[in-house]
DNA sequence: AAAATTTGGTTTATAAAATAAACTTGTTTA
DNA sequence: TAAACAAGTTTATTTTATAAACCAAATTTT
């Protein structure tokens, strides 16, 4: 049985980055509503992601207030695809 | 976002259900060498699954060596349905 | 205007999970 | 009859996920 790549086979990980892959970018404050995660557990995730480079983070500033801002790479659309064909397997799909 | 039943949410478990969802029955020796995991690994998935009354898991004797056998329950065969739809929204299927 | 609160995070600690190593019990086999 | 094997289980270790605590800057309250 193929491995299912425990980078996106996590929870939170895969809601980031199944709400990525509908965007063509979003921000650290819309994934926390989005998914509903704590600060600290969404900052983690997301570091793991962007190490990987499955995704991409920009830090900057919107006037006064900072602003992170995260979009998939050309790894992680291509991470996602292969877990998609992986996961369906399991599915029977 | 509709959360991920983690019981079903992870590689090993999930691959067993996989599995036992496409057969009336299968021993403890098939589901280690379909899902090449390690014996100790797979007898406690096996057990988080029973506990959950996912599956059944009956210990017989084949003349003289012990064989387990699993099986779906009712229970299970709804999570499992359950889980499909849900992991669904987050592959955009 | 000082104090308290909020915003947008990060870092660190804790809890839970997955995995593997070691062990058990009975069975062949050399 | 001692060594190796089969089928598991139990326990220990590692990894992962999660949350709690913290921080800096801006905003609001008194």
């Amino acid at each position: 049985m193929k491995e299912l790549d425990p980078l996106l086979h996590s929870q939170l990980r895969l809601a980031i980055v199944s709400l990525l892959m509908n965007v063509v970018e979003a921000d650290f404050v819309y994934l926390k509503e989005q998914t509903q995660a704590t600060a600290g557990n969404l900052s983690v995730q997301i570091d793991k992601l962007r190490e990987a480079n499955y995704i991409a983070v920009e830090k900057t500033f919107e006037g006064k207030k900072p602003r992170t801002v995260c979009r998939m790479t050309d790894t992680g659309r291509k991470a996602f695809e292969n877990y998609v064909q992986t996961v369906k397997l399991y599915l029977h799909l």
